[in-house]
DNA sequence: CATGATACATACTTTGGGGTAAGTACTTGT
DNA sequence: ACAAGTACTTACCCCAAAGTATGTATCATG
């Protein structure tokens, strides 16, 4: 987990934009290229560690994990870990983070009509 | 503009992922910091760059206008420039543009929600 | 006895997004 | 004559996000 200084001008500058825009608190806990996508298959139901990393084959473990904790801080899942071996690890979706789906469902319906607009390819997810 | 490099694995995976997730191809046109500020901005109505920048008084004209020029490859807005001096340039959304409204509304709803549940004071927007 | 599965952790490097600062062209106001 | 406004452009630098690679603990199974 890659440290952030709080020192920068950049954090700065986000703090500040964070107190003025629901949209940028949003995309503090949602953004990136990762975040949207473990929420999609989150909401689908609770998946263990390892379905997780199955469903999105182009992630590092460095990655998943990462955002996986992010996720979790944000009170957006939960982890369950059973103290068995070999290790047995879901993830779920809390309160929070099962009402973005709201969010997903807008992003996804924009998508798909702006795709044709465009003529790009549908996409089988 | 800082050009970005075709070659690096990074943009591998994002592409292979950009055919699998419609969340993705919807990040990849309004994510980062700035341009769903931007959005949020112009949802309101048409506005002239001078009138942009002083609603968002945090983001440099660097990334300002960056960022309006790939909004504008992205076709979610056009520009047009009156051949006077000093010059008048005004920025609106195009139909793409405008039924982002969808998803911008999403997230501030949810971040509203989110920032009671969290006991975050809420924002002047 | 060694391999594989599971769920991570850690070190090290790269890169691209963003920041800062300065310049440009043209005209109007004082 | 000089400053100010408008809409940019350009150059240079920094750092945090992401990638790559390897290590760890435990047990089951061949």
């Amino acid at each position: 987990m890659t440290k952030i200084k709080e020192s920068s001008t950049y954090n700065a500058n986000r703090e500040i934009v964070l107190q003025e825009c629901p949209v940028t608190y949003v995309m503090n806990k949602i953004g990136g290229h990762w975040k949207p996508i473990i929420l999609y298959h989150l909401l689908s139901g609770s998946k263990r560690y390892s379905e997780i990393k199955r469903a999105m084959p182009h992630i590092s473990e460095k990655m998943l994990i990462q955002h996986l904790k992010q996720l979790e801080n944000d009170n957006l899942l939960t982890r369950e870990a059973k103290p068995v071996v070999p290790p047995y690890v879901t993830y779920t979706l809390t309160e929070s983070g099962k009402e973005l789906d709201s969010v997903i469902k807008a992003m996804s319906m924009w998508a798909f009509k702006d795709m044709k607009r465009n003529r790009v390819e549908e996409p089988v997810c």
